[in-house]
DNA sequence: ATCGCTCTGTTCGCCAACGCACATAACCAC
DNA sequence: GTGGTTATGTGCGTTGGCGAACAGAGCGAT
């Protein structure tokens, strides 16, 4: 089974960890774990302590906030493109947020503290971590944006490609009342709003499945935070990116 | 004149410096200069480049996003407990948002390429900015959140303190307006829920000055977002955190 | 002392999103 | 199939915040 699973999925398919060189990667390989990461699933709790980064390639894990009175607000996603777990390697250990699984799949995991080991040598996972923290940041800022100045209509739409350009197919898994709870909006308001987009031929959808129909009509209907997010992840994460010039001066390098 | 302000103050007055080791701080001291912040001046527009890194000793500054079509939402602050700049080691170099002065003083700057240095050398100081920039990550998420949910004067009060406690008295210098545009909403709300604050006894204003007069009522007022970032920033920056901790196994320390 | 600019106060209609209640429809397990 | 469960659709009334427009009041400059 194991094997199975094995021969379907490879670490290069996490895009962090594709940018790794072969060197590194080949070297950290043996450490990385596949698991399946199912639909609601926690993988850690306000205040929490981690015992592993994962590196997801197919699952999507949302980042949010539980308030006092039970709301939720989604903060940022984490997907292919991503870590989750920064918060061991910048010396906080936990976050005040929680983390959980809102698209069912698989990803890699590794023992925190091999992580930490890697993280301190200072070389090239360093940066790579870092520039991903940042591009993070950027999604986290976006969405304090989005959440203050944007429609339940755009932010739907710039959530649907968020989720969709981590994803393989153009179909993405999920209620409404999921959606709902992600935006911190209404269940009926992403009903009416989906139901919207529908007519004008932008998704299609059935109980539980959501597929995108028109992309770039999805785009011209979100708001400008979509490729803010989008263009700042190219530009941090791309292979080609300002690592190299970073690097001038670095001792470790 | 220099020598005069310079006399006034030391680079202990900005929290993160005075939380380096004394050898450290001598170390850089040479290199800090110190500058005047106005209120309004611009330390980089979105996509630009920093020249220097600052740390604020009186002076706060705002980092915000500025949308297409003009409006604004206020993402973190940063003040004596902080440093602006983070982006130059995180290696993204610029941001998508901007950064200028709300409440003019004075602050610490230090060349760009001299913090980077001293960043890469992966000791205490890397491991400060990092956890700075937790820290500021759970400001931004708490944005984000509190722009979801919460009422124009529970985000009043919320910025109202976190304004405060980077100041040294209990008066702020600031006009309704620039108050709206930090908060993204309209200036009249601001208008109204001071009005309130005002009449309940909490605070007290006149044209272009707030004084906070029962900081404890304005806190029963604010939502928790106010403490969640303010133990956050405690949790993390203090000097008794987890800095030790984290340098266990680190070849640096 | 006065003028003029800027900041603050107040009103009005408007609308997006909310909270609640309940109807219908799809899917799953048996 | 059929029944139960869960997801989606719809219709209220309510409300917090918006946009615009303008009146008054404070403060600084001259």
């Amino acid at each position: 089974m194991v094997a199975v699973i094995s021969s379907q999925h490879d670490p290069r398919q996490n895009r962090l960890l594709a940018a790794l060189s072969a060197e590194i990667l080949d070297q950290i390989t043996p450490h990385l774990e596949l698991v399946s990461m199912p639909l609601g699933e926690v993988l850690y709790e306000s205040g929490g302590q981690l015992q592993h980064v994962f590196f997801p390639i197919t699952a999507i894990i949302s980042l949010h906030y539980i308030m006092e009175n039970g709301a939720t607000a989604e903060i940022a996603g984490v997907g292919n493109e991503g870590v989750l777990g920064i918060s061991l390697f910048m010396g906080g250990n936990t976050t005040t947020s929680r983390a959980a699984v809102y698209t069912g799949g698989h990803g890699y995991r590794m023992k925190a503290r091999l992580m930490v080991e890697e993280f301190n040598r200072g070389g090239p996972m360093m940066r790579l971590m870092l520039r991903y923290t940042q591009a993070l940041m950027t999604q986290m800022c976006q969405t304090a944006v989005c959440n203050r100045h944007h429609s339940v209509e755009q932010q739907l739409c710039r959530w649907l490609l968020l989720t969709l350009d981590r994803l393989p197919s153009n179909e993405l898994i999920m209620t409404q009342e999921l959606i709902s709870s992600m935006l911190g909006v209404r269940r009926e308001g992403i009903t009416e709003t989906a139901g919207n987009l529908q007519r004008l031929g932008l998704i299609s959808y059935r109980r539980g499945h959501i597929t995108v129909l028109d992309r770039s009509g999805l785009e011209s209907h979100a708001c400008e935070c979509y490729l803010v997010v989008k263009n700042e992840f190219h530009r941090l994460l791309s292979e080609t990116s300002a690592a190299n010039k970073f690097a001038t001066g670095n001792k470790f390098s």
